[in-house]
DNA sequence: ATGGCTTCATAGTGAAGA
């Protein structure tokens, strides 16, 4: 089994790089955040030609979630139920008994935003949803952009972000409390080498001078972590033409 | 150094991302 996940940062931009990533990785499932589409507009039928099937849950501009998959899924939930949310951040199936939980992780804009109160509140509905979930599938996979870099070794610069999203202690409190659930963070499980990373901004070169972050994640349940053989993010996808900010990150 | 790019939006003094 091959499980991914990609932040494509525009689904209608990035058709033919995940096509293209498809055909060259045979995903049995990957995730997709940042799809920018309203559900209308949604490529089910390019996917389709690709050998995939897909459910989605999309809104114009901004967020947007989806997962795609060579196996029927089933057990299709948009949200987090009970949580009121207009933005479209969460996509959970159940594709070959496991159960994946697609997520994208607000960014907070800035510790003082009204966004980042909103991150923290959205990351603690998420927990209590994950733990209901993990009580029902012991096989379950939370995957997608975290917009949250766990340890300093995720970050170039961490004496440059220090107080900032994506590290702040809150955020990083957030997360543990995820992996408390009974996850683990897939990458971890097999490297502990600083300077990999899943992120780079568009400027200043900062891929090319591997100024990144770790910032999207795989965390699995113990059940599932005991059958996976790897964990890599696949940084050559940076260096295409016109490239997704994030590249994808997959077990195997 | 709060920008530098990229996307989607509209035609802004742009907004948002990370």
């Amino acid at each position: 089994m091959k499980i991914a996940t990609w932040n494509v940062n525009s689904l209608k931009v990035r058709l033919p790089h995940l096509v293209g990533w498809l055909g060259e990785n045979l995903p049995d499932v990957i995730c997709l955040q940042e799809t920018k589409l309203p559900d209308d507009r949604f490529p089910a039928s390019a996917l389709k030609e690709a050998g995939y099937e897909a459910v989605w849950s999309g809104q114009n501009t901004y967020n947007g979630v989806a997962i795609i998959s060579r196996h029927p899924v089933t057990e299709v939930v948009a949200g987090i139920p009970g949580f009121v949310d207009e933005q479209k951040r969460v996509l959970a199936a159940t594709a070959k008994g496991i159960r994946i939980i697609c997520v994208y992780v607000p960014n907070g804009q800035s510790p003082q935003s009204e966004k980042y109160a909103y991150k923290l509140a959205w990351l603690e509905a998420l927990t209590a949803y994950v733990a209901n979930e993990l009580a029902q599938y012991p096989e379950l996979l939370l995957l997608g952009d975290f917009n949250i870099a766990p340890e300093d070794k995720d970050v170039h610069d961490p004496a440059l972000w220090m107080g900032q999203i994506l590290v702040s202690p809150p955020e990083r409190a957030a997360f543990n409390t995820l992996i408390q659930l009974g996850l683990t963070d897939c990458f971890r499980k097999f490297s502990q080498e600083p300077g990999q990373y899943s992120w780079w901004d568009y400027r200043m070169n900062a891929f090319r001078r591997n100024m990144g972050m770790r910032i999207d994640h795989i965390l699995a349940s113990e059940v599932i972590l005991g059958k996976i053989s790897g964990c890599l993010m696949d940084r050559m996808v940076r260096a295409q033409e016109q490239p997704s900010d994030h590249v994808p990150v997959m077990i195997f």
